[in-house]
DNA sequence: AAAGACGGCAACCGCCTCCTA
DNA sequence: GTAGGAGGCGGTTGCCGTCTT
């Protein structure tokens, strides 16, 4: 005979809804969120009147309701930093997703199954091996090599010295470090603001314009050592790109977070008590600083062995 | 116009890690 | 030390809209 507890949280499992979300259970999810702000999702749940789990509330709210996501297509640059981070970082979705602000794991893992991955494979069974240094050939030049090749060449060209070495030549052909570069990327708050005016306060935008909460950070390095090299070596500097003293204004930023974290807020009473971390600060843009160490190898490590590439021939004080 | 095929994507599932009592 | 809960993650499923025949 069953517990009579476990028989009560069997029946409350039971009638927890699944599925798709309809738009009642978003708002009212949005309003609590925007209200309390983030804490224990099995409480949200309960407490916003939500017939869900908790972890059905974290992943509405993640991948799609929170209003620093950007939404429509891919562009052509975060397509190009997908294609280079996952063949650096492989299926790790959550970590790609942490350094392409206002996108989701799971909006770049279907994404990459769905179009990313047909197309590679296409490139590969189109590619004869006799042309694949030939980088404008396929992809618009975004990835004319399989990605064990280009790891394998990641590994050869930030191990050797040797500039000359035929396959950091190669690499240095294919890898387009500009493409690297993210633009400006001002969180589309349009949408939520439209639908829910009386509880999305002005300054939630300006929150938004604030892009380098977490997740840019590595893009803006990178972007300041680019300036560096356009210095260097007199290369017409990339559209929209921020300055040097921009980019170090928000890292400085990131280095100062709780400075940052009232200075959006202080101005609006609903949700002056929410600290930022807990609103925008967590899933993936949060994982950021924490995903510094991760796994085998350390990102931030490749991206600062960036400027060891043999065609990145400078040094970048770090 | 209808039916089947296909593709995109939201959501679920199961496993793992971390934290706390 | 350990059991249980919560959160995070990657893989998978299934729905729904669009395309093709």
């Amino acid at each position: 005979m069953r517990k009579p507890d476990m028989m009560g949280k069997d029946s409350i499992k039971s009638k927890l809804r699944k599925g798709l979300w309809s738009p009642e259970e978003d708002e009212k999810l949005i309003r609590y969120m925007l209200t309390n702000g983030h804490g224990c999702w099995s409480d949200i749940a309960r407490n916003a009147g939500l017939l869900r789990c908790g972890k059905s509330c974290r992943l509405r709210w993640i991948n799609y309701l929170r209003p620093d996501l950007k939404r429509g297509a891919f562009s052509q640059q975060e397509e190009d930093l997908i294609i280079h981070l996952h063949s650096l970082l492989g299926n790790r979705w959550s970590q790609i997703a942490a350094r392409l602000s206002g996108r989701t794991d799971n909006e770049i893992k279907n994404f990459w199954n769905s179009t990313l991955k047909k197309r590679l494979k296409m490139n590969t069974s189109t590619t004869s091996p006799n042309n694949r240094s030939e980088p404008n050939d396929t992809l618009g030049g975004i990835m004319p090599i399989n990605e064990h090749d280009l790891m394998t060449m990641y590994m050869d060209s930030s191990t050797s010295t040797s500039s000359s070495s035929m396959q950091s030549m190669v690499f240095a052909e294919q890898f387009d470090p500009f493409s690297m570069l993210i633009n400006n990327n001002h969180y589309d708050m349009t949408n939520v603001s439209a639908s829910f005016p009386d509880i999305i306060p002005p300054c939630m935008n300006q929150v938004g314009m604030v892009e380098g909460h977490h997740g840019n950070y590595e893009i803006l390095e990178l972007n300041n050592k680019m300036e560096l090299l356009e210095r260097d070596f007199s290369l017409p500097p990339l559209e929209g790109r921020r300055s040097i003293e921009d980019n170090n204004a928000l890292i400085d930023v990131k280095s100062h977070n709780n400075h940052f974290n009232n200075s959006c807020f202080n101005n609006t009473n609903q949700i002056q008590s929410t600290k930022v971390e807990e609103l925008f600060g967590f899933g993936n843009d949060g994982q950021c600083v924490e995903n510094l160490k991760m796994g085998e190898w350390d990102f931030e490590g490749l991206m600062q062995d960036i400027s060891s590439f043999p065609f990145l021939d400078y040094q970048v004080d770090q």
